[in-house]
DNA sequence: CGTATATTGACATTATCATGTCAAATATGG
DNA sequence: CCATATTTGACATGATAATGTCAATATACG
């Protein structure tokens, strides 16, 4: 049959999911090995990121949200991160408690540093791919993104 | 430029590692949520799902490797199942140790139950995506997978 | 057969994540 | 201003994952 049936589709979905599911742990140990010579993990680094991305330093649960992860992780990392004085904490005018978080010299030397490992591998990963498909998966997981966003709010 | 330069391509599929990240971080807790009424995680579901998959049982070491996962963890998931009658080992001919992982019948309804909850989900899922779309996201995500299986054995 | 190597399950340890609770601080609605 | 609800960081606890080690077993190779 030319068209797709609707059982095929789910099929072809359900398989992606479990390929998404090894592609993001290979990613992360991936991650892991390229920023482990700068002292960070991809953890560590995709929270650093977090704080780089923000126009305006935050508190810890905003980043956590921007993150889509667990409050109490974030803090805990962010603790370390400052153990390590890759970031420090400045005086909230708007709130006493909630501290804002950035990043230090030295953090911003280690993103950086990062950043400069990841460059060069992420282009040379990037051109084994078409831009089309690039775009089509970054839409499938997006879309997948949002709907499971609206569903785990709702309901 | 028509022509997507090798940084603007490099871009986007950063884009897409991070939105990868969320989208598996969301279909794992969605999954928990689906699959909680008969007394599965994500985690649980997919060991299960790998015993099902393969033709013949095989013992733990193996179901780990096929799944790309800790070798003590798969242990420890089907020590658990089996505390709850979903599988149970068999004696492997060719190994005193090594015991062949089957599920029991009770694991097999369990198992069909998750597939009942999870179908008909997955196809309203899939509805909003082109088999197009989700035939490029799969090219992209198991070519990602492979590349990335390749770094982690050789360097 | 005998030896070296690899595999496997068990165990221990540490790290990371998830979840709940609490008090302080803030925001909201009268 | 007051009462209530929400947010936030700190803390505690249990669950899950990662990593290393060990003895038993199996495999490969002379």
């Amino acid at each position: 049959m030319a068209r797709p049936t609707k059982k095929a589709k789910a099929e072809a979905l359900t398989e992606l999911l479990l390929t998404m599911f090894r592609a993001n742990n290979l990613t992360l140990a991936w991650g892991d090995r390229l920023v482990s010579p700068v002292g960070l993990t991809s953890a560590r680094w995709q929270i650093l990121g977090a704080i780089v991305l923000v126009d305006r330093p935050q508190p810890v649960a905003w980043l956590a949200r921007d993150l889509g992860a667990n409050r109490q992780n974030v803090q805990r990392i962010i603790n370390d991160l400052k153990k390590d004085e890759l970031v420090s904490f400045e005086p909230n005018p708007h709130h006493k408690r909630a501290q804002l978080v950035v990043l230090t010299p030295k953090g911003q030397q280690t993103y950086e540093a990062a950043i400069n490992l990841y460059s060069p591998l992420v282009e040379a990963l990037a051109e084994d791919f078409s831009a089309e498909d690039i775009g089509a998966a970054q839409r499938v997981l997006s879309a997948l993104r949002t709907k499971l966003e609206t569903l785990a709010a709702d309901g």
